[in-house]
DNA sequence: TGTACATCAGTGAACGCGCGTTCACTGATGTAC
DNA sequence: TGTACATCAGTGAACGCGCGTTCACTGATGTAC
């Protein structure tokens, strides 16, 4: 039942992608490697044939994560009408579908409190992710504020926490509206 | 080994408060009841003598450790120099402190991404929680401004969060001064 | 107030279960000649 | 280019372990008379 190396590779890209998705659906602890080897189609026995622990599998799926949205992001951005990138990214970022979707969503808000308990590895994707995101922000800003930037995206992020666990559908929305709205009022 | 009702009275509120303390510590996934009991410095079996199940002692946890941060946020804001009650509030939640001790902060921040995937007990502990602590903020702004509070508190949550994942000391600093910053350089 | 009995907080062993990880096995792929 | 052998991706059973939960037991507290 050996693979080709081309299969073998897409394998495991699939592996990190379905993993990308059911760790931020259901976090880091609360999923299994079974669970996780289910989503890509395969039995968890050959887990290790690509990976030498959950651990590891959790710093290329965090990284994948936060590199595709990120990307995501920046083509919203590139496509929005002149000046109007920075509207275009934090009604993205701050919007229900995104509050929604956590597994396609920003891993930083479906998995903070966790990636704060995790290895090196996981937090130092996590990191790079984070600085990349307040680069994107401050480029849409005027002046390029990295200053700013960084209010910003604690808002963002923040947002999007809230929006989630709180039980009033109503409320959860209004979170996401006065948090754009208050960066958008702006002179 | 029967114990009064007072000493069991006050048995109960010592596992509430612990389980407050290591759930913020370590996530609910990750803290067993052994270790919560042994926290209360209690053996294991004898925690369904005061709980229906893990979810349960969770539930009053979150408004144990929600209901004890506010009140003390609330001193501070009334304690602070006239229409000084929101940088106080502003610097207290924002700083390197609140940021090393999780155990004893807020439960939003620690638990965030956690909460949201939680029963209904703990969501609904989770948003009074919530509301409480925006209408804090609100009341310390010019105008007792409630929308603008919900950006904030976003902000405030975010910028905890942020600041816990990040692997670099110097960034996680700049994360809460900049948060802090934007928000006290308004007019 | 005193006494006899029922209650129950806390202990520590035990339960089934699912976890992360390991392993023997299979058979198609890769490689050496 | 063909052939013989080594490699290894994927399967599914098995491993030890710690989890949430249950239980028999103990003995001090609460209660009924």
């Amino acid at each position: 039942m050996r693979k080709s190396k081309a299969e073998t590779a897409e394998t495991r890209t699939r592996i990190v992608q379905a993993a990308a998705c059911e760790f931020r659906k259901h976090g880091f602890a609360a999923t299994g490697l079974n669970e996780l080897m289910a989503a890509a189609s395969l039995t968890h026995g050959g887990f290790y044939k690509h990976f030498e622990s959950k651990e590891q599998v959790a710093e290329e799926a965090i990284g994948y994560a936060l590199t595709s949205m990120i990307d995501s992001l920046e083509e919203d951005a590139a496509e929005a009408p002149r000046s109007g990138g920075f509207k275009a990214v934090l009604g993205r970022y701050l919007e229900a579908e995104h509050r929604d979707e956590p597994e396609n969503g920003c891993a930083l808000a479906a998995l903070g409190s966790e990636i704060a308990r995790s290895g090196d590895g996981v937090r130092k994707k996590a990191t790079a992710g984070y600085r990349r995101l307040v680069g994107v922000v401050a480029s849409q800003l005027p002046g390029v504020n990295q200053e700013e930037a960084t209010a910003i995206v604690s808002a963002m992020v923040g947002a999007i926490v809230i929006s989630r666990l709180v039980d009033d559908p109503a409320l959860s929305d209004a979170v996401l509206k006065r948090t754009r709205q208050h960066f958008l009022a702006k002179p």
